[in-house]
DNA sequence: CGCATGGTTCGGCCTCCATCGAAGTATTCT
DNA sequence: AGAATACTTCGATGGAGGCCGAACCATGCG
């Protein structure tokens, strides 16, 4: 009976279906309120309430209060990894749905991680800017590499701004079991995608879809 | 609610404290008897018994039986990622009590395993046996060399007289992932080395202390 | 063969906690 | 101010599951 952090505790919070829900729903990257995850875990206004302060207690989470609106959002990129780890290992163990359908076959090509792109292009954009030694992968850190500043700067991203949060993180990808790009500049690099319109959101889901056109701008500024 | 890998499913096998201490413990790489994780786990054999076989259920861990004894293991090293991203959660919100212990690092060097030697030294002392042709090892089947017997009986050993077991058998070291020596004849040596009192068990540990004279002694007839 | 030991299964107890309806607080709208 | 909306707290209920002792298999030892 050896003592250490209260991995069961937090693992219990994340363990019950409906709270596994709400998490997973933000897991989207934006904030929502209560009745919305009411709505998407399936229960009651009132048990919603009474897990959304479990999971406050917990740590889990963070809520921004906004007039009679409360918005509830994942406390950190730390959870956010955490929950990607159980998914994976759930979606290895789990019994392996018969039919894919076509919407986990676009979760698994592009999706939002939290406020990151994940999925096989994310994968394999890191791989490449680390191929042209733009990021430099050290250990299991990413670091920016010498050219990174001016690169990003080309395309309408500044490196420095966001200071308080780590620039670069690795951030294991559940359906390709390699990392993806996350901290300030994956969060960058998303927004980037959307605000040129190069994919859009998928309707109360994670995927991300390409346009086309978005897709060929993607590949040719990020996999060129 | 919206449907995808259960995560909720995986969570909650984490969430249990019996659980969360069980896959603690296994978190060190050596595959674990039933009875040795209740102990860990502070729980009854029936109830540890009753909660291996819903981790087993669930994907998490594989089992080795090994004679009347069945060691537990994690399932891989996605599990592992799993567990450690869930304790990075649990350290980074709740403070945080961890005493790192000098058992771990004596178990890592020997410790016994059922009735004979594990660890680093047991690994180099297999080793050394083979190298010098004392022991053969065959396909994944270890057996006596020709100068065997005079070498064992001048030690004190003699290989004749438990027939009824394999006198030499490989098992796998789970700290070093290489192989030690088992059978009548690895159970001979762990005799030895506590008789002629080069080392002591410690206390409610399978971990194995040598004294730096008994280290000598060891070192001269099994690594020399 | 019979005994000892590691492990699992079974049955019953008991605690915990998810759940919801109803009532209570806060904030905004008119 | 009064009504409507967003959310929380309270109380009661019921089901799920953790727990152990005892009995039951399996393997190894003499």
């Amino acid at each position: 009976m050896r003592e250490g952090p209260d991995i069961a505790r937090i693992a219990s919070l994340v363990g019950d279906p409906a709270r596994a829900n709400m998490l997973n729903a933000l897991m989207g990257g934006t904030a929502l309120t209560a009745s919305e995850l009411a709505l998407e875990a399936g229960v009651s206004l009132p048990t919603a309430s009474s897990h959304l302060s479990k999971l406050m207690e917990g740590g889990l989470l963070t809520v921004a209060s906004q007039g009679r609106h409360r918005y509830y959002g994942l406390a950190g990129p730390q959870v956010a990894g955490m929950i990607e780890a159980i998914t994976g290992v759930a979606e290895a163990v789990g019994p392996k749905r018969v039919r894919p359908g076509p919407r986990d076959g676009a979760m698994r090509i592009a999706r939002v991680c939290y406020d990151h792109l994940a999925g096989e292009q994310a994968v394999a954009m890191l791989d490449r800017l680390v191929d042209k030694n733009i990021l430099v992968r050290d250990d299991k850190e990413i670091r920016l590499g010498p050219s990174a500043a001016s690169h990003f700067a080309a395309i309408g991203i500044d490196v420095y701004t966001k200071p308080r949060r780590p620039v670069c993180r690795a951030c294991l990808d559940w359906s390709v079991r390699r990392s993806h790009l996350a901290g300030t500049l994956g969060a960058a690099i998303l927004d980037k995608i959307l605000a040129e319109k190069w994919a859009r959101r998928e309707k109360d889901s994670r995927a991300v879809i390409f346009s086309p056109p978005g897709k060929q701008a993607f590949e040719r500024v990020f996999l060129g």
